[in-house]
RNA sequence: GUCCCCAUCGUCUAGCCAGGUCUAGGACAUCACCCUUUCAAGGUGAAGACACGGGUUCGAAUCCCGUUGGGGGCACCA
């Protein structure tokens, strides 16, 4: 055998006549991170795309690197994507177990064919001694794999290994010559040659199988019918395939995704110490940004709904997600776009269901809200905030039981703290005779006063929104003094007045 | 080191596979102006890219080769 392949298809035509089933198969050993979702993310689409079967697959053969609460994680992230699964955990479905720990005899099973049509071997190397042969290889220049020390070992020999009580390690037997190539659904034909690539393992010697084969096992017997997943598995192609020859099975069609770089585009994406970056899902929702607008931030990395349309809905996505027109190259994680979108998503909500929204997630922060007060806030700031952690920023004022004004900031425009301090007399006069407190009614008197007083619009609000609110950027002034109450407004601008006079007298006296 | 992958504005991308319609389109970010009670949102406009070098061709962002740059793999991890 010197050459194998998958079956040749065009780039930009997958050709199968199978139901398309296609996995996503995390391992449990951390949070979702963006680059897994991406890849899940795309999985579904094409899948939800042909009408096939979303399968997830927990790939947790790795016992030392599994983490508590991972699995948990995923699988809340990918529902809260809204990336359900057909088959899988929680799920059930014909080919089950979908946990690898839980397919430990099939693997057996079928090591023992490999072994039995001489494409596998055990192999009794100590660590050690593989680490001692990287290096050496890695000096010389060499490709640093295996150098197949037990791949002819005779029975004798084995025996004496035995003996010893090592366990070994079982090992795919590559070819040692000619070429393998097989066509990527996204990037055309790869190929690479035998003599570069080394005899993987393929069980280990705990009884459990390494991702490879567990892999390869796991995507036959569950039919799968396409694989998409990060480009970092290129490499590992060709000893999947030579397995599915030597099994004599039908490869999947593959496609290999584009990762997702850094933001400066240089770069994977990583959490690097005081980037300060997000790179879980857990965190994005916890800095209240919207399923939905990850979700079509998500789909964009690498494919594009189109030439100019950036927002779309799940319902186009899936309408128009082909695997073909996914871009081979990588991409940079723009969280200045993703913050964009998450803004036009936010304000597209009816302002009840933001409400909602908002409810909870102060509540979930920490805050005392009630419903009615965030239904009445919302209008107010529904077209400022980009995530809903924003939120916090823009409302703080109405939680405080008293607001510290900077005098400094307190007078408007070519105006000094004595005026201001009459101005916001004037203010609490028309506004201490004001009823009902609307907001309507409230922006009626005060423009009026502001002319009385020959004070501009700005000099006049901008004193007052900074001693109701403490903040030289607020809300809409009208309306969040009406929301902060009659009561509230009165208290804090009698305050304001009483900090510009302590001003005025302290600068006297120096 | 070695193998593999990738290459259009700062970023996401359209165009590329089926070469001419591309003086390369859209979006984010940036800047200016308009609107305006602050900040937003909205509107208008500006600036901004085919990595480089060779081919092929009447014609190349599009096809081929090389260079450079970037990324990934090279574990009894996935």
């Amino acid at each position: 055998m010197t050459k194998v392949s998958a079956e040749p298809r065009r780039r930009g035509h997958p050709e199968s006549n199978r139901r398309v089933r296609v996995r996503f198969a995390p391992s449990p050993t951390g949070w979702l991170h963006v680059g897994n979702a991406r890849t899940a993310l795309f999985n579904w689409l094409y899948v939800r795309h042909t009408d096939g079967d979303f399968i997830l697959r927990i790939e947790d053969t790795d016992q030392k690197r599994l983490v508590p609460g991972a699995l948990g994680d995923i699988k809340s992230g990918l529902r809260w994507l809204g990336l359900g699964w057909d088959e899988g955990p929680d799920a059930g479905g014909d080919y089950g177990p979908y946990a690898q720990s839980e397919r430990l005899g099939i693997y057996q099973e079928h090591i023992e064919k490999l072994l039995d049509s001489g494409y596998a071997y055990k192999c009794y190397c100590s660590s050690e001694r593989l680490e001692r042969v990287r290096q050496e290889k890695q000096a010389r220049g060499e490709s640093p794999g295996y150098d197949r020390q037990c791949r002819n070992l005779s029975a004798e020999e084995r025996a004496a290994f035995e003996a010893e009580g090592i366990t070994p390690v079982f090992r795919l037997k590559m070819p040692l010559e000619g070429q393998i190539s097989f066509e990527d659904v996204i990037r055309g034909e790869i190929s690479f040659d035998f003599d570069d690539l080394e005899d993987i393992v393929l069980l280990k010697s705990d009884g459990y199988p390494t991702y490879h084969f567990a892999n390869v096992v796991d995507d036959h017997l569950m039919e799968i019918s396409h694989i998409m997943r990060g480009d970092e598995w290129i490499s590992s192609v060709p000893p999947h395939l030579v397995m599915y020859e030597a099994f004599g099975w039908k490869p999947p069609i593959f496609a290999h995704l584009p990762m997702i770089l850094d933001p400066s585009g240089e770069g994977k994406l990583s959490k690097r110490k005081g980037s300060g970056q997000m790179t879980e899902i857990r965190e994005f929702r916890t800095a209240g940004y919207l399923p939905e607008a990850l979700f079509n931030f998500f789909a964009r990395l690498g494919w594009a709904y189109s030439g100019d349309q950036d927002v779309f809905s799940r319902e186009q996505a899936i309408e128009r997600f082909d695997i073909t027109d996914v871009r081979p190259s990588p991409s940079a994680f723009a969280y200045d776009k993703l913050n964009w979108m998450n803004g036009v998503y936010i304000r597209d909500l009816p302002a009840d269901v933001l409400a909602g929204h908002l409810t909870a997630f102060l509540r979930d922060k920490g805050f005392d809200v009630d419903p009615d007060f965030t239904r009445r806030v919302v209008p107010l700031i529904q077209q400022r905030i980009q995530t809903l952690g924003e939120a916090i920023d823009w409302i703080d004022f109405f939680f405080a039981d008293e607001v510290q004004p900077d005098p400094a900031e307190l007078p408007g425009k070519k105006m000094d703290e004595t005026q201001t301090a009459e101005a916001l007399a004037a203010a609490y006069d028309v506004l201490a005779e004001l009823e009902p407190f609307e907001q309507d009614a409230i922006n009626s008197a005060l423009r009026a006063k502001a002319e009385d007083l020959g004070l501009k619009a700005g000099q006049f609000f901008q004193p007052i929104r900074i001693a109701v609110t403490g903040k030289r950027v607020a809300p809409p002034l009208f309306g969040t003094l009406e929301l902060v109450g009659k009561e509230t407004v009165l208290e804090r601008l009698e305050a304001a007045q009483k900090l510009l006079l302590q001003t005025t007298m302290l600068e006297q006296e120096e």
